[in-house]
DNA sequence: ACCTGAACACCGTTCAAGT
DNA sequence: ACCTGAACACCGTTCAAGT
């Protein structure tokens, strides 16, 4: 062995973060292991720390491609809402549905908290960002007020919010059953919270 | 070796509960094993073994004192409020306190979903009951109706947005600096949702 | 140059054997 | 009866050695 070349570096990576994604839909993130990965791919575990740093840039990458496919579920609700008022909505509930459809990807974006003084790499905290800005996007012809500040607070707190009732109801420790209840919880808080703050 | 009787049953667990909060403040729940917290106690793995049933019972205790002091804390918050209406502002800001001072143990509360079937047992399930109803008596006075489920709903919305605005801020992913900075988003939350409730 | 294979230092969990 | 010590089946990570 030794010397194959059958896949190019970017191929390897590619390889190995599909199947790390199934192997975390199918068994949540205890079932991922860097041998069992290099399993799956037909490579040794060596391999992998030839493309990526360690576990900890690996499950960086897998939660950067969530965080993709999540940015476009919600673009696809903003592009097919028509009435402005309800796209806050539409936008709560696609961040829930995603989430409960791909639980256990979405769980290990949050499930590792950083060491204490490591930074996110640029490139992942830009992925944050833009979900802030499409947010605010959306905010601005609702908030009474073109004050950036202000629009900004209102898109931490609400995506906050829902992203909070998603936590507890995708884990089970809201005690509500059925999604329609979440949508339920979901509008109460979008409704009221934008009320308030246009009243 | 081998029969020792230093410490009862009871003993053992009081201190590998509490050798375990040291490890986990001090790194994290990376820093916490079960071959660490027997070194930490003196005595062998195999007797952790004993007096837990595995890694996941074990961490559910943990958790378990993490929640009573959460709810002590916030009890002391509810006694020492006057003013009914600045109340639960109080309470959500003690929540986020809490978290922020003790964040490796509160975000270990999250991390782990329990496997799928798994209910989570009855002692641990009656923690989180006892959290949402202090909640909605503390909202009881303040919103318009007395109708228990729209209560509860009011609760569950509330507790679920000041999770996820905490859980954010704590995991320095809201893009905000100081605590005063997230204080105003809680307020923002607070005030408009109620607001709106109340409208 | 590319990849392996074996090593190192760790894990959780079990259980025969010692006192 | 109580606890140990060693085993088993796993980990993440590194790196000399093979082709």
């Amino acid at each position: 062995m030794a010397r194959r070349s059958d896949h190019s570096r970017d191929e390897i990576r590619e390889m190995a973060l599909a199947a790390a994604e199934r192997l975390i839909n199918a068994q949540g993130y205890k079932g991922l292991s860097a041998r069992k990965v290099a399993t799956e791919i037909g490579y040794t575990v060596g391999t992998l720390y030839l493309v990526f740093k360690n576990q900890e840039e690996f499950i960086l990458h897998i939660n950067s491609r969530t965080l993709d496919e999540l940015y476009q579920a919600m673009e696809t609700t903003i592009s097919t809402q028509q009435v402005p008022g309800d796209c806050i909505k539409a936008l709560c509930r696609t961040y829930y549905d995603y989430a409960a459809a791909h639980s256990k990807r979405w769980l290990l974006i949050f499930e590792h908290a950083l060491p204490d003084k490591d930074a996110l790499p640029d490139w992942y905290q830009q992925r944050i960002t833009r979900g802030f800005e499409m947010l605010e996007q959306v905010l601005e012809p609702i908030v009474a007020t073109h004050n950036q500040q202000q629009v900004g607070k209102a898109a931490r707190v609400l995506w906050g919010s829902v992203h909070g009732i998603t936590m507890l109801a995708v884990t089970r420790k809201l005690d509500v059953v059925g999604v329609d209840s979440v949508y339920e919880l979901i509008d109460s808080l979008v409704e009221n919270y934008l009320a308030g703050l246009t009243r």
